[in-house]
DNA sequence: CGGGCGCTCGTATACGTATTCAACCGGCGT
DNA sequence: ACGCCGGTTGAATACGTATACGAGCGCCCG
């Protein structure tokens, strides 16, 4: 097994210096077609390819993303909302449609992460997912500002202009579930998940949701609101604080698919029948929406869009432009458990 | 904004020389320890960290595995398996654990992917993932081979040994879940998936079935296999495609999840109880299943283990180890989709 | 006919780190 | 007193690439 060639044996080979032999690969135009042709060959011939981290060295950027998925409090066993997951193909694809490699990390909050990517060169840029505490979160995304960090998040563009994000409608899409069931013709419609600056998008969801009720002049509850981290355990629970409280309901709209599904659990067991005696609607279009029992009506945010402007808007950022926030529409999917 | 500290930088605060900093900072037993902790204070102070470039260029490796994701041959929309992104997170965290970041993309089978990882030193190594068409696959896996570069590939270590394998013990499974059918009173126990070379994985499910269905002094009918590649629609139309033969079955087992989910929608839509007239058996045990209606039962892989298995076992080959294929054992998972 | 210009390419160098080798120092055995 | 040795450190260099700069060349214009 022989030493893997440099740029000096395909220069040797084709009969020019090293520095052409790179500026013929990087595509310059102060070198002829001629030479690049015969570098080209030269290198195809002895399978060479660039040593990325000499070249990175040298241009003092790595062409790599990161892309960094925050767990939910729970640090154990809790399994990243499959939402995110739905990114990763198009946030994957869209790096290496402009030649950007994706570092891909789970992360917890608490650990430093926002001084270890680009302070080593390891990416040129960070791309954050997740659903934890945005009030523990804020702190990091200052420093990562004050370092002058290039990054993009996921999440609510409402939530302060710490740098750019890219989110979907939460708002319209709280409203659009909200008149959905009241379209539907229920009347006490139940909110399950944590409305507080914790979870900003959560709380967007909820806004539109109030406004919603507002228009219809319906009451917005207290008593019809449960907090719910985004899991569906915490939707179980929610669902059965919910009945144990004794307040009549008839709808429920879950800040997330995952609580919605927990929620279904606890209403089947408490004999309650979906969508009979309670409509449900959900927020994602998980796969797993389709499959519930009955089959979750839900807001679709669209992941392949989602992704696209998240690396999109971050490449923006590394090129100088101004970060312009992105906000993607939302689509109802009618299915069973919200009846008609 | 000035530039970014370099490691001599650090000498000069830590009033040493720029070698000392870095045999300091990677723990050489040559640097005493009072040396050692004015380096690290210098370094903590300025906000040193090493330039991953420079350092991966000078010890000629990367401190990084990538992990390639093949598409079913379907090249459009069709989304990842779930199970193997539920590995990601233990691929991720292993990693982290060895010092080791991690490159994800997803690849077409027919791209040139095999000589871009290490040919350029982006990856010391390469996980690879998917449920492509392994006859496909193979020359890719030789050239690799040939190549040197290590790897390690999820799958069946019983198809060839062209460098090492981590897989489920699929023949067991197979077995396990023909058995379980069997034990709930089950006869004609027809089977869903691509149970040739195409797929060893699932082949291997097939024999495992194939044995269980012998010892009971059962035939293996042909007409109850239909071909299915593991998406939930290919289940769906294989599962038609059953039901049109009009060959009697009271059970299948499908050899994925997604393959069952599709199959119990055909099922529905005939009018065919589950489990009443067909008991249904998958196997994965993705989050889906336990929403299907009925919840299905199915043969339980621990993607946990496998993520760590696979980074292990690559680790281990990149260290110099003699390659060793490891086999991880499945569990049966009662649902009610097979009755009992 | 000389000077300038556009096109191509080679020379020299820098990127930041890790390692090889030599140097230094104090102490100890002879 | 001398030499050697273990424990530390510094000087020099190599990793492979990309770019600033200058050199050679043919050409046109004055």
């Amino acid at each position: 097994m022989q030493r893997r060639p440099t740029s000096f044996d395909i220069a040797a080979l084709a009969g020019v210096s090293q520095p052409t032999v790179s500026r013929a690969l990087r595509g310059s135009p102060t070198v002829s077609e001629a030479t690049r042709a015969r570098v080209i060959e030269a290198a195809a011939s002895l399978n060479y390819t660039v040593d990325k981290n000499a070249s990175n060295l040298r241009r003092q950027s790595s062409h790599t993303l990161a892309l960094l998925f925050f767990e939910d409090p729970t640090p154990d066993d809790s399994l990243i909302n499959p939402f995110f997951l739905s990114m990763l193909g198009s946030i994957t694809r869209t790096c290496a449609a402009h030649g950007y490699d994706l570092l891909t990390s789970f992360q917890q909050l608490s650990d430093n992460w926002h001084t270890d990517y680009e302070d080593s060169r390891k990416a040129d840029g960070i791309i954050l997912l997740g659903y934890g505490d945005y009030l523990e979160f804020l702190p990091k995304l200052e420093a990562l500002v004050r370092q002058g960090t290039h990054f993009v998040l996921w999440g609510s563009s409402r939530g302060g202009q710490l740098g750019p994000v890219v989110g979907s409608d939460n708002a319209q899409g709280g409203m659009d579930a909200a008149r959905h069931l009241i379209a539907c013709g229920r009347r006490r419609i139940a909110f399950l998940g944590t409305a507080t600056l914790q979870s900003p998008e959560v709380l967007e969801r909820w806004r539109g949701y109030a406004a919603a009720l507002a228009q219809a002049d319906l009451d917005v509850d207290p008593a019809l609101r449960v907090d719910a981290i985004t899991t569906e355990d915490a939707g179980y629970a929610a669902a059965r604080e919910l009945i144990a409280r004794g307040q009549p309901f008839d709808a429920i709209f879950a800040a997330s698919d995952l609580i919605a599904i927990g929620a279904l659990r606890a209403l089947a067991q408490a004999g309650l029948g979906v969508p009979d005696d309670v409509a449900v609607v959900g927020f994602d279009d998980l796969p797993a929406a389709s499959l519930a029992n009955p089959p979750l009506t839900t807001m679709a945010q669209d992941p392949r869009a989602a992704g696209r402007a998240l690396v999109e808007t971050l490449l923006a950022g590394l090129g100088g432009e101004p970060a312009e926030s992105q906000v993607l529409p939302v689509r109802l999917v009618e299915r069973r458990s919200s009846g008609r």
